[in-house]
DNA sequence: CATGAATGAGGCTTCATTCAT
DNA sequence: TATGAATGAAGCCTCATTCAT
């Protein structure tokens, strides 16, 4: 999971690096993302990239922390003691989310095709874990939501769970849709995935989000 | 989309051939299946496919369709127009769909591969158009609906068309999930995807099917 | 050099197949040539080109063959006995050349390329014993010419043989270069080589005999 | 046209891995070159050839480039103002042309070779232009005789420039012809390619350029 | 005489990884 | 710490030729 090698690098070099990676690796498969790819682009050479990391996969690994140690600094503020309802709380998280999304368009494409379209062979184990860990957490969240009333008792909590999952992550597909926006043009030029019209945005989430709550409450 | 040399052979040959790419196309990317491990498992030279397909695309194409007619087979004969009930339909249409499942485990596994994770370019214009004309089928479905009162008028169209499709597509990851079945396990195994417990798996569907209902309706 | 089968056939048939065969090696080099795209132009087995020669330099040979024996019958009938001056008489072959040429396109420009460009290694021996003859032809010529004092004797024959069959052979090239021919369309549409302006065309000819005779006699 | 990890190498390795190159470019096509022949020959990794070039065709005009500028090296001291006759003039610049041959026999070949023979739909485009070119250098110098009174008036300058080119380029097979020397053997042997025996050769060209001389003065 | 499926060697090219400098 | 040349396996695809029908 990186050598100190990489660590050790000034802050510019590690960032000029792991955007270079970020957009081989959120354009890409893991097996073909192309190692030789990034170092073209950034002009360093072949070798540097084993110098920083053992391989394909502990490069892989790095980016998926990093990008979550990202997203989690735009959601860990949103608490759900200070909420009243779920909900709103729900609702909260999202924005945030969407925020993260036109911040960091290569970690959220990343972390798009990480948690939603990855099958490579060489990452599912580590994705089968990491998903495993995510269902736990929401599984947590909906037995407390229906100890507090909030969600269904009659609903069993793993379907819930899935449910929830699939339709948080696939979010990102709606807005392709419903907005037409060309997340692969949008990544090679370095553009927010969404193209910025974050208010029609959040009105389509709402209403998905709205979806959501009829079915689980 | 395979060449006359392809569907001259014997039936057999053709089985085989199938359920040799299916193997290796289900279980990887369009870019990273490899046509050599496909003649290497049959045994055959590596210019025979060439005499079957154009090339890589256009064996991918014709699996892709061949799984489509398969998976049509078993759902044609329901009809909207048999029910009273939406829903019910929309059930049955779901157990025709999870029969297909298992008695063609590999035919399920690439459809699921090619509509819901698949991203390399090679592909994507194929998808696209493919993903274009379904999400019009389900937005014309949707309007009949609303007209019939069957679903809520205040939600719109597209919104729930896509909240419809990623469900629909989930289905095969929620019943990974719940019954911790390994896919790629059993797919060169060749069983069925999911161990053949099929009731327990269609209470679990019923489940999400009649969230979906509390959502829309 | 052909095998009874091919000699066999009904002359329609040979026609269609040599026009085929002429077109692909009057196109590409003897290796690049390729058996494939003549039998898919014609819709005829693979096998059949088997039936009917030997293998790939079988063919070359007999289309060789057959397209010098063409252009001999455009020839054949000046005869040098027939006129006073050897320079009228060279005029009358080219002007018969030229004919051939506009009527035969295929069969000009294949042997074109292969007088001329063709490297091959595999056609290389057949190439030497035929540039052999053909030049023994000239100097033969030539030796006569200087007796009857139409050419310089102090000349050495093969120098000046040489330098006839060179400028013979690239005539072709002049009258592309002059006008522009682009050879390769008019061969992939069947059309004559030069566009069918032979009077311009003559013209340069005469114009560079005109150098030739300067130089010779 | 080649990348610098090619010019990086020590020039020992440069010049083997030319020699070897050019080896086979100057016995085949561009088509039938063979990359795997040459990193057999040399017994070094496939791979390194596309470290060094971006791919066949890039290595085939990096050794165009370098061999013109190695034939370049011998004529460029060779000025028409300090020769008071054309025809001296041109007798010295193919004195150093043979000289040229004599002592690069892998260069004069690929460059026979490409400016006479080679048709292969790859390099022709970067053919067309390089002889547009040397045509046009050939009319320019020509134009200026005329004016000088060198060459006679009467004759078109595109039909001359066509004579001298042509005659120019063959003047190697005249050569291969008349010392009967074969050419694929003395380069496989990586002899000279004319055996040597320059006395006698230049007299040939002599006489050739002669014939030149009394057809276009 | 015709067919066309099967072959397998060979073609070019890409790529992650190693290692000596 | 950085370099980048070297590697060689693997990728897709083409092709002349054979042979059983």
């Amino acid at each position: 999971m990186s050598k100190t090698t990489f660590t050790n690098l000034s802050s510019e070099k590690q960032e000029r690096f792991i955007q270079a990676a970020l957009t081989e690796f959120a354009a890409n498969d893991f097996q073909s993302a192309s190692i030789t790819a990034i170092v073209k682009e950034l002009g360093i050479a072949k070798g540097s990239v084993y110098q920083y990391f053992d391989d394909k996969l502990d490069l892989w690994l790095y980016l998926k922390k990093h990008c979550e140690q990202v997203k989690l600094s735009y959601i860990k503020s949103i608490k759900r003691s200070e909420y009243s309802d779920f909900w709103k709380f729900y609702r909260a998280m999202y924005a945030n989310g969407i925020n993260f999304d036109l911040e960091n368009p290569l970690c959220s494409q990343f972390l798009y095709r990480v948690g939603f379209k990855e099958m490579s062979p060489q990452v599912m184990p580590h994705l089968n874990t990491w998903k495993k860990q995510a269902n736990a957490m929401f599984c947590q969240l909906i037995e407390a939501e229906k100890k507090a009333g909030t969600f269904n008792k009659k609903n069993s909590t793993d379907v819930m769970a899935h449910f929830m999952v699939t339709m948080s992550m696939s979010i990102a597909e709606l807005l392709q849709k419903k907005y037409k926006v060309d997340f692969e043009k949008n990544i090679k030029k370095g553009k927010p995935l969404f193209g910025g019209n974050s208010k029609e945005l959040m009105k389509a989430v709402d209403e998905l989000i709205g979806l959501l709550e009829k079915a689980l409450k």
